[in-house]
DNA sequence: GATTAGGCTTCG
């Protein structure tokens, strides 16, 4: 298949024939004739290429009408296109995620996806000779003339900084490395140790590299900061390195880095993204670069040097085995100083028993209580000596990679004190254990947000029902309930009547003729409810800002340990003229556990005014200690310390607890002071004055939904936000904290979209809509929500 | 323009 780089939209070079005509994507049909007629659109997903055989290989992609906002929503303006053979190998090569390509010299044939991806009836086949491709490329102002990027230089450093702003680098092969030079280079990760402390200065990180010259070289990085070494997550990992020193060990040749040194690594995995990893504010990077990436990954898939089964969840775990772990930290607790306990999951169960670690419950660091099903499938790891250290940083919520983590089945430590139902016959009891030292790349390492891995991990663990608050409040927790769908609909089928409740005079017209008429009206509708999202109902509560308009959402108990955790880690003493400080004594809230002994501070003037109950400011406590403090007190305000002084907490977790509610700060408007409360000549304080005196913009809650409605005529998405209150007829707030607002939002819902019922039952609802526009990636979208709108219960 | 480490299972 030709493959054609068009830049500068046809300038030079490489123009698509004139002859051909364009056919938009959503006028393809199977009697298409395609003989002269090609396709342009914009690859919004590229699939891997997969081999078949010897140079059999296949690829899927999905191409997009560019200008796909212009259709109405009915259109396919996307199509799935399949390549076979060279096509597949070249598009594979030459196109990247996001390009605008042409083809011409395709087949059309139906879609057998097209009901489970609602993409267009028909896929787009290309293979053979008669397949052609151009592949738009529009070049950048700031970048070099076509010309100008076809010539590199020798050196090993950017050379012509002054005449030119992109800077070209030649790569050496790992075959071709002579001793003494200072050169770039490609490669593939085989090996890698996560970065370890050395005897001198620096962190060291050890690893191997190879590519298409099959000889693996030894890279040994040294640099005083962590952030400076390369990113590795996984072996087959792609690196780059500008400036490293060829020596030799040993008989064999050995990178290092030198001055200049500077580091990029990315996914190995074909198809993805070339996304590069590095602290760096400023690196090169073009697209040369990322043929480089593509074309290191492509080969690197058709070696056998990484280990055949890279990803092993906690379900596939072989007893006495050595494996990566990808999981989740739910807590954490120390046993000594060369120990510490992380209790951690992936969303799936390990089959076998397991050895139950008992710790001290007050050592817990991590969210106050966890829901029965988490627990039944988290797993004990226990790390020693260097890694314990690390351990002791990680905040309960983080992703993790374990490395060379061991499934022991023999423990014969008596400084863990363990239980576990051993009788005869019964295998042994597992307990993970991550070893001391850095053998066979032993670490643990955090995965960024933005890491595939953790994504899907994150996926996974967040598709289970949330965490409770304390088990004995499990009843009236929001998340429990909200997730919970009724036992039984049929025995508890409630009616609702959805009327409108505006003095419109408006006509009422079909979800059709609403998706004719434009953005700023109001329209009186009659429509069923065919779905509605977020299923799970505690997901619409979000919290947003009055002030910048900014929604975020509600951060769970897992992530808000977190910051408490990280906050009373670099906790230091707090002097403050206006504070006073005590302890109180928290009750264990088990029977077992013994009574804590919290820092509080009280404000002197409140003191002197015998207010002693209405504010307190805590430091240095759990998520939990604030929660159940926040009982006996009006007010809780969590605080740490701040070069001596008092500051709050990271906004991201609530300034302010009152009873059950959390009040959150907008991070954006709030410019924190801490300021005494002025309580002077004030009957009662309360929320609105406390932020004030802190700088501290308060979020509200509120309920966002999304309602997918139909009439027979069209199917209209519509939110329901501004007027979400007068509608359930609960407030945000109170679908916070409170189970009955939380069931009644329940009931509604689920009579008006009854699941597993016909089309016939579904309640019709009376709404009034208003259109809007809202500008999104640059286009502008109509947008429905519902307003002056009330479900309520019919009266039998 | 020094120094570090130089893979290769713990032993709890």
């Amino acid at each position: 298949m030709p493959v054609h780089v068009v830049l500068d939209g046809a300038s030079s070079g490489a123009q698509v024939p004139a002859q051909l005509m364009r056919i938009p994507i959503s006028r393809i049909s199977a009697t298409t004739d395609c003989c002269d007629k090609y396709v342009k659109g914009k690859v919004v997903h590229k699939g891997p290429l997969v081999a078949l055989g010897d140079e059999e290989f296949v690829l899927k992609t999905v191409i997009q009408e560019e200008d796909s906002h212009q259709s109405s929503s009915s259109e396919h303006t996307s199509i799935n296109m399949v390549l076979f053979g060279s096509a597949a190998k070249e598009f594979s090569e030459a196109v990247n995620q996001e390009d605008v390509v042409v083809v011409a010299g395709f087949t059309v044939g139906n879609s057998p996806t097209a009901q489970k991806d609602n993409l267009h009836p028909c896929n787009l086949n290309l293979s053979g000779d008669h397949a052609c491709l151009y592949v738009l490329r529009f070049l950048l102002r700031a970048s070099q003339s076509p010309a100008a990027k076809t010539k590199r230089s020798s050196s090993p450093v950017p050379e012509g900084a002054k005449s030119a702003k992109v800077s070209k680098y030649m790569y050496a092969p790992l075959s071709d490395l002579k001793r003494g030079a200072v050169v770039n280079v490609y490669g593939v990760v085989v090996f890698f140790k996560q970065p370890f402390k050395t005897r001198g200065t620096d962190f060291c990180s050890s690893l191997k590299i190879t590519d298409q010259s099959n000889q693996r070289v030894g890279c040994t990085i040294f640099c005083e900061k962590l952030e400076d070494h390369p990113k590795i997550f996984q072996m087959g990992d792609i690196i780059r390195m500008h400036r490293v020193k060829i020596q030799s060990f040993g008989g064999s040749v050995n990178l290092v880095n030198t001055f200049g040194f500077s580091v990029v690594t990315f996914d190995g995995r074909p198809g993805g993204a070339v996304v590069p990893r590095t602290s760096s504010k400023t690196f090169n990077f073009d697209q040369e670069d990322r043929r480089a990436v593509e074309s290191l990954r492509i080969w690197a898939a058709d070696q056998d040097f990484l280990p055949a089964v890279t990803k092993i969840p906690l379900s596939a775990v072989q007893p006495k085995a050595y494996f990566d772990l990808t999981c989740q930290l739910l807590f954490k607790a120390p046993i000594d100083t060369t120990c510490t306990l992380l209790k951690v999951w992936d969303g799936t169960k390990c089959p076998h028993p397991l050895l139950d670690v008992l710790v001290e419950p007050s050592t817990i660091e991590g969210p106050p209580s966890l829901s029965k099903e988490r627990l039944d499938m988290a797993v004990n790891v226990l790390v020693y000596d260097n890694h314990a250290e690390v351990a002791r940083n990680l905040k309960p919520g983080a992703y993790l990679r374990i490395y060379n983590i061991h499934a022991n089945t023999n423990p014969t430590s008596n400084k863990v004190p363990a239980t576990s139902e051993r009788s005869s016959g019964q295998a042994d009891p597992l307990v993970f254990v991550l070893h001391g030292g850095t053998s066979y790349g032993r670490g643990v390492r955090i995965l960024p947000d933005d890491s595939p891995d953790m994504q899907e991990l994150q996926r996974v663990v967040e598709s289970f029902p949330q965490d409770t608050m304390t088990d004995s409040e499990l009843n009236d927790c929001m998340m429990e309930v909200w997730s919970t769908p009724p036992e039984s609909p049929e025995a508890f089928q409630e009616q609702f009547v959805t009327e409108r409740t505006c003095s419109h005079a408006l006509k009422q017209l079909t979800l059709a003729e609403v998706k004719q008429s434009g953005p700023d009206q109001t329209f009186h509708v009659r429509a069923q409810l065919r779905s509605y999202r977020p299923q799970r109902l505690h997901q619409s509560l979000k919290l947003h800002c009055t002030k910048c308009k900014s929604i975020k959402e509600v951060p769970d108990d897992v992530f808000l340990s977190g910051v408490f955790s990280e906050a009373s880690r670099t906790q230091g003493p707090i002097s403050e003229p206006w504070l006073q400080s005590g302890t109180v004594n928290l009750p264990g809230r088990r029977p077992q556990s013994p009574c804590r002994a919290l820092t509080v501070l009280l404000a002197t003037e409140l003191i002197g005014m015998g207010k002693t109950k209405e504010i307190v400011f805590l430091s240095g406590s759990t998520l939990g200690e604030a929660c159940h403090l926040a009982e006996a007190y009006q007010f809780v305000i969590p605080v740490t310390s701040s070069q001596g002084g008092v500051s709050l907490l990271d906004l991201s977790a609530p300034f302010l607890f009152q009873g059950r509610k959390r009040i959150y700060g907008c991070k954006r408007c709030s410019h924190v002071v801490m300021k005494e409360p002025d309580g002077d000549g004030v009957e009662r304080l309360d929320e609105k004055m406390i932020a004030e005196a802190m700088g501290v913009v308060p979020l509200q809650y509120g309920l966002l939904m999304q309602f997918e409605l139909h009439d027979g005529t069209e199917t209209l998405e519509a939110l329901l936000w501004r007027d979400a209150e007068s509608f359930f007829h609960v407030s945000p707030e109170d679908a916070a904290t409170s189970q009955e607002a939380q069931n009644r939002i329940r009931r509604t819902v689920d009579a008006l979209c009854p699941g597993g019922s016909g089309v016939a039952e579904q309640p019709w609802m009376d709404l009034c809509l208003s259109s809007y526009l809202v500008e999104k990636d640059g286009h502008d979208h109509v947008c429905y929500q519902i307003c002056h709108s009330s479900a309520t219960q019919a009266q039998h």
